[in-house]
DNA sequence: GATTAAAATGAAAACGCTTCCATAACGTCC
DNA sequence: GGACGTTATGGAAGCGTTTTCATTTTAATC
């Protein structure tokens, strides 16, 4: 294991000139800079990552708190994080905290704080205000997806909006009886998402004076199992079921669609059903859907975080510094093939 | 940020004592303990990660390669991974190395050897020789899951055998026409394992005497959209159609079912349909298919690497060392209601 | 060629812990 | 109560870099 001090010999150069050297900095001769080059490169010199964050205070390394790997939405953000760090020659330190919450307190405490992440990215996670204060104290951005953080840079898309334009789309088609699937149960309870989207059903309902049945406000946990199982129930019986479904993701809309295929209805014209994410399986089943892309959400609070870290660097310096701030994320709404006026109409 | 100083002379006791009390070593008296860890809370103190690290020469991280967070079977074992992992205090850094063979060598360059992971699990991902020597010669115990790697612990399942089996189910159903979906385009080429599945299913073919059609053995990338997208090539013409699928994966299978539906073929009675994997969405669909654990897989694949990382710490000391060792994990064949008799059986 | 500003260099001081080593306190046993 | 084996303790030496600071070299100007 040569150190850089074997570089540094070998190469006739002091072990700072070697450093800077190597690590790019500027006030090296290119001649010294390609010696030290040549020797690290002999020896196979790979400076020590704790060494050097030691010394230095910086990381290159991001955490990035999710709440389930499993579904969709969170590997697909995963995903796009993972991508631009990479790129950035910053390592990834994944949490999955999964669903119990003592977990989270316990992450916060022994892995955020110990002062070896750069920021901390937070998926539909609401973290409390002294954690995040704690955070900022150590001088740690944060960046929320998905969920709004005071104090921290978020990105996000207007769930409980995007949720009444797609209601809204069925009951222009004319459909009144209309369920929600939504899934709330044994989530983290500070995953507000399910809530907003919720909310922008309820405030579609509302506007266009029609009841919203609590029976037919269904939880399904946001997978296709949990919506097929729900489905199964909500359409069996035939005496009056409703014509519509909205669920609040694409998941939850494709167990409601395997559960109509079951019973023989067809899809749109006994049963409209319109999803949400745009899941990359919609397409498939020509699921109506708001399309949001998680994966370039990842991407973009890399690049924020990134960003963050570089303000904080050279706060007096050239370029202006980054702030804080909410970006909402563009999406778009797909119009596909499982929705049409209601079977009454038709 | 209080250091270990500010705790030592806030107990009134050493630096040296300070760090063992609270390391939990032994030889240290229940009152110094006690103090330490006083003076540690009342002062917020957490050991600098780096400094701990750089000082111990352990780092608490081990990395986890694979090549596609976003597949079921994938997200699994990092699920599984990272629990343990977290569990035992144990940081996980993710290496996401997608279908990019360069940025795989380049992450093993830049990262993986930067003194900076204890070991390293490896997911269906065949490192060459020089690589796993590299790692090994800075004492990085590897440990790969669903792909062998030389001098490295292994967990695996028999994927030829038990293709074998899957296939050979169809064949004592009685079918004869069979064809199978597999997935190499596009995908890491070192990803033995849809080789693997395919020379089982020929395995089994060949052991009845039966034809393996070229225009049969069809490739889907191992995803539901593929799987349907192909699916409807392979079933839409009537005239001769195989009356029995055996798909490498689960999501394959259950692609090809939908594609099935579209034509108006039942399952089984039209068509059997076995998949591979256990897939979470396995039982919704009836699925017939060979369960694996990937969480328990990823599990274990923790498990192992820290046993690994202990046995390399007290090599001469009282408990064995764990060996290198390669490891078969159990499957467990699940007939449900995808497949039965061929049509002209029936 | 002298003068001065700018760029390059090296010695050494951090960075914040862990652990070795020597010493001190504590029991235990005859 | 002295000798001896344990267990606790603190001082100080690392761990392998980066970075500050003082110094030397180079370039630029008159």
């Amino acid at each position: 294991m040569a150190g850089i001090k074997e570089v540094a010999s070998r190469a006739g150069l002091s072990v700072a000139t070697v450093s800077r050297a190597l690590s790019g900095k500027s006030n090296v001769s290119s001649r010294s800079r390609r010696l030290a080059q040549e020797a690290a490169k002999e020896l196979g010199f790979v400076p020590s990552y704790h060494a050097s964050s030691l010394a230095s205070g910086r990381n290159r390394n991001i955490g990035l708190v999710v709440p389930n790997v499993q579904r969709w939405y969170f590997s697909s953000v995963l995903e796009g994080v993972s991508e631009t760090l990479l790129d950035a020659g910053y390592d990834l330190t994944l949490y999955n905290v999964g669903e119990q919450p003592e977990r989270r307190s316990s992450i916060l405490n022994d892995f955020l704080l110990r002062k070896r992440l750069d920021a901390v990215i937070a998926v539909a996670l609401v973290l409390r205000e002294d954690e995040i204060g704690q955070l900022l104290a150590v001088h740690r951005p944060i960046v929320g997806i998905g969920g709004v953080l005071r104090g921290a840079s978020t990105i996000r898309i207007d769930d409980e909006g995007l949720a009444r334009d797609a209601a809204g789309h069925l009951i222009r088609l004319g459909h009144t009886r209309i369920a929600h699937v939504t899934g709330d149960a044994g989530l983290n309870r500070d995953f507000k998402l399910p809530k907003l989207r919720q909310k922008g059903f309820a405030a579609a309902m509302a506007g266009a004076g029609l009841p919203v049945r609590d029976e037919w406000v269904v939880n399904a946990d946001f997978t296709i199992q949990g919506a097929y199982a729900v489905g199964r129930r909500l359409l069996g019986t035939a005496a009056e079921r409703p014509t519509a479904v909205f669920a609040a993701s694409d998941e939850m809309a494709i167990g409601i669609m395997l559960a109509a295929r079951d019973f023989g209805l067809q899809i749109p014209q006994d049963l409209s059903v319109v999803g949400m994410d745009g899941h990359d399986l919609s397409e498939t089943f020509g699921l109506t859907t708001i399309k949001q892309d998680p994966r370039g959400q990842g991407n973009l609070a890399a690049t924020t975080a990134l960003a963050l870290l570089n303000a904080g660097k050279d706060s007096d310096g050239g370029k202006p510094a980054a702030q804080v701030q909410d970006q909402e994320y563009p999406t778009e709404f797909l119009i596909r093939t499982s929705t049409a006026v209601p079977p009454a109409l038709n």
